[in-house]
DNA sequence: GTGGCTGCAAATGATTTGCAGCTCT
DNA sequence: AGAGCTGCAAATCATTTGCAGCCAC
């Protein structure tokens, strides 16, 4: 973990941004709930915990500043707030996710499940791909095990 | 356009709804404008132009009526807005997106690319889909003809 | 001592909600 | 007269911004 700040660190300060404490506890927030897809306002009351003083604003900074430098990926589910994710180092593209519609649980796929269909794209569309977004939507394995449960009750 | 109308006055009335003027007012902006991706506001001041007397709030509740039906999804591409687009009827899932970075279009892939993957998916992490949300980010063919054209001057 | 960075409070912008009035039966 | 629907204004919620102070080099 202590590498991977230091990767981050070193990534800032090729951009000329400094790795201040404020920074620093709030990717060491994001390093602790990697699997999470936690929000700007989750992750401020996390960080809050170690580090009282910080403010919002600050926060939000900081998420916009790790988006930037490709630290993280500002995603949306569709309610109202973004979340923040971290990239897998040295991951070429984003990873997927599965969003449950019964539970909300929210599972990732670090495969990458999107080359053939890219190659399609790129191809047939004539477009150049940076970067893409695939979620799924539906049921997860422990919801479908819950329901089967249920109904043989 | 009337048989489509038509068929979103019975699903409404399948749900108890009712077409008011107000709502079909707003359907009838969306069709014609099938092609874009719309904001509430776009469709607002849309909507306005045909009958002035109506409210953001009506067409905020129209939108999120239209999306319970499923006549409509809601898609948000990463900036602040969500943006509201018509499925194509009968279509067993969401198409995708196309969005370029440079010029900012969003183009439709109507084709469902995600089979395979789909089938994938449901086995490998035993997860029932329902839908999915897939956006691409890049260059469009526009674009990279432009950048082309410019660099060789 | 200057520029980057911060916290706070205020501003913004999208969306939602409360409510009184309207419409159609 | 009742239920559903509307317009308006006010409220809400996430996010951004202005600004004065602070800190490190």
């Amino acid at each position: 973990m202590e590498g991977r700040i230091d990767r981050i660190k070193k990534q800032l300060h090729s951009a000329s941004y400094k790795l201040t404490p404020q920074r620093e506890a709030t990717v060491r927030v994001l390093l602790e709930h990697e699997e999470d897809h936690l929000s700007a306002e989750d992750v401020y009351l996390l960080v809050k915990d170690k580090s009282p003083e910080i403010g919002l604003a600050t926060v939000y900074r900081t998420l916009e500043l790790l988006t930037e430098l490709k630290v993280v990926d500002k995603i949306n589910f569709g309610d109202g707030v973004s979340r923040y994710d971290l990239r897998q180092e040295g991951a070429a593209h984003f990873h997927h996710h599965l969003v449950c519609i019964e539970c909300g649980a929210v599972d990732e796929i670090q495969d990458d499940l999107l080359g053939d269909v890219e190659k399609v794209v790129e191809k047939d569309w004539n477009f150049k791909i940076k970067d893409h977004r695939l979620t799924f939507h539906g049921i997860c394995w422990r919801c479908q095990e819950k329901d089967s449960d249920e109904s043989s009750e």
